[in-house]
DNA sequence: ATTATCTATAGATCTATAGATAATGC
DNA sequence: ATTATCTATAGATCTATAGATAATGC
């Protein structure tokens, strides 16, 4: 029954992707440990040896989705040489992103659910927002702070926004028309 | 037991009231028959008789929340005279929406757990968007229809991920910091 | 007679815990 | 000996249903 170190090292985290992909198909409130632990190959008896709580394990798979996505943001900012902001602003309101919540944005999958749950849920939604921040005025060109900043923050609105009512409408049509007005407004702005 | 037929339609009302409240409060799995009907002054075992799930009754208190909101964007576009496009996103991003999500937009408060459930909710969020937009086509003055449409999405799309993303920090000065620029960025492009 | 509401409960599921098991690492 | 994982279960809560009750409306 048990496993050597590195396995179970290796079974902790494959809980908190698996938990990471999970939570933001479902929410907080829509998958139970048990399905959990059973998505991940496990038996849910084991689980609060891993960890304290269920909030525990959210927090956990927040925090790792969130440098999961700023990893991409990063990635997709390099990969475009001369617009940063752009590629990032492309990737997230692409409809890939928009189809797929368990591997997207915990803002856009989750951002409701941890309004309403306090604590440590809370705290790990407020770091990943700064870090978003932080990634988007470094790939936005030009303007001075106290502008751009106010420009960063209103297009990571703008951005969030466009996925939650496009994932939100059930007209494909709709959608896609919610995710290009908000590329076009936001690629003519930089 | 039974009372007539007058105080069973404000019961009925009643209860599509209170769930509209305590289902932004909670999400749509935070809160149970139970508690909905009690918060409401009645007994759970009446509940199927008024409502054929709780699936249905979530769809009917999210189709009068949208009614609601889309009232007091009409009454406030209504009292501002000459700019009824910045009486209703001043009315959006103040903290007083931001802090009652109970009784604010549905789609602020509930749009990613509609993604989530399929069916009549998400055809309710839709109408619900869709009724938005009418009423914020019809208070933007000037531009010309498709490149109106647009800026009617993209001021949609920034005023609901900006109130997510002020609810989702537990920081104040930072929610209040992400709801005034986007204030300041929709009155400004007007 | 009808029906709005009540009490009681079935059956499923949820979080969390207790104790057993067996492979690992000293 | 330690510990990762397992089985089993407690106690709470969830949706939904069945049948009783009693005030209403014909």
């Amino acid at each position: 029954m048990k496993v050597n170190r590195a396995q179970a090292e290796r079974n902790h985290r494959h809980i908190i992707d698996v938990a990471g992909q999970l939570f933001r198909e479902h929410g907080f409130d829509g998958i139970g440990i048990t399905e959990l632990m059973k998505s991940a190959g496990l038996t849910h008896g084991g689980f609060y040896n891993s960890f304290a709580s269920k909030e525990d394990l959210a927090a956990q798979a927040c925090e790792r989705a969130f440098e999961g996505t700023r990893e991409r943001w990063e990635s997709a900012a390099e990969n475009s040489k001369d617009d940063a902001f752009s590629a990032i602003v492309e990737f997230y309101l692409s409809k890939h992103h928009c189809d797929h919540p368990g591997t997207g944005c915990a803002l856009a999958a989750l951002a409701p659910d941890a309004a309403r749950h306090g604590g440590s849920i809370r705290s790990v939604f407020t770091r990943g927002i700064r870090s978003y921040i932080d990634t988007l005025s470094r790939a936005m060109p030009g303007r001075r702070g106290g502008l751009k900043r106010k420009q960063v923050l209103s297009s990571l609105s703008e951005m969030v926004g466009a996925v939650i009512l496009a994932r939100a409408c059930d007209d494909p049509a709709m959608s896609k028309e919610i995710l290009e007005a908000s590329l076009s407004n936001l690629k003519g702005q930089r």
